[in-house]
DNA sequence: GAATGAAAGTTGTACAGTACAACCATTGGA
DNA sequence: TCCAATGGTTGTACTGTACAACTTTCATTC
């Protein structure tokens, strides 16, 4: 098991600094978007109408955080934000086409970048990626000190 | 082909933001270090000697920035730098005793999480990410604009 | 061996992204 | 009706970073 610790202490510090580098690394040349707006965009294009603070919770960020961010972002018109009329405390937020639009062309940009990452694998070294990482991800956040 | 290019996708958006998360999350109470500052230190834990031209190519960071991080560091007393007296233009970095013993405690503050998340996870499952990433990481890396 | 240009590092400055604290507006119960 | 809680905003500060201009040292060329 010390070995399994081990070998996941430099996959993991090697991973989070490479992947994030090869993942984020100029993705709009044009219109810049940042990780976590991206990130709020892929959010809303999963299931719209949550409010600011829902959105905080779901991106780790403090709510003062998300309240710019989100009013940037319906600057751009990426998205919208209407007053829940049985709540009037809260924003329902909601992507715009033209947000979904940008969200959807970040992904197929990154697309091609995964294609050849995956043609640059074997067929069983996908299938461990595929089989571990999700389970890595789920032992990462059961242990996570809150319930969520 | 695409069906692996998605899958990875959503993997990696995943895997970034919860990793990053779990790894870097008040990993120092008392003696706060930046995730920068800890891969320096990991780095000259690794092989000292390099100047901080190399170690900005490392890090993926601009010289300046480097410069500053380095004075922080050696200010705390976690590096040394001495002018190279074959090039007085470059520095000598080494890690002193203070920061080895500092990175090997963060390694080893890390080494609870990962033995839990370790043992969360099936020998299946384990094997699977450490055939996978190693495999990922490789194709990443050979995909980069540069040749390093 | 002086001039020129490159390389390593430093400093000034600006900016993005974030958190924290204090605040405002709305709501739902004692 | 008041009060505490909730959702959101604003003021402010800090961290990490890049870029540009600079200094010092070195190497080359004439």
């Amino acid at each position: 098991m010390g070995a399994d610790a081990e070998h996941l202490h430099h996959l993991l510090l090697d991973l989070v600094r490479t992947a994030e580098f090869a993942l984020m690394d100029r993705l709009f040349p044009d219109r810049a978007l940042s990780v976590s707006q991206l990130f709020a965009l892929h959010e809303l294009d999963h299931g719209g109408g949550i409010s600011q603070r829902e959105l905080a919770e779901r991106l780790d960020l403090e709510k003062s955080s998300v309240s710019r961010l989100v009013a940037d972002l319906e600057a751009a018109g990426l998205l919208t934000r209407h007053r829940d009329p049985g709540n009037r405390r809260l924003y329902r937020l909601e992507i715009t086409a033209e947000g979904r639009r940008l969200h959807r062309s970040a992904a197929h940009s990154l697309h091609g970048r995964y294609e050849r990452w995956a043609s640059a694998m074997t067929p069983e070294e996908r299938e461990g990626l595929a089989l571990g990482v999700p389970a890595l991800l789920r032992a990462m956040r059961a242990d996570r000190p809150g319930p969520g």
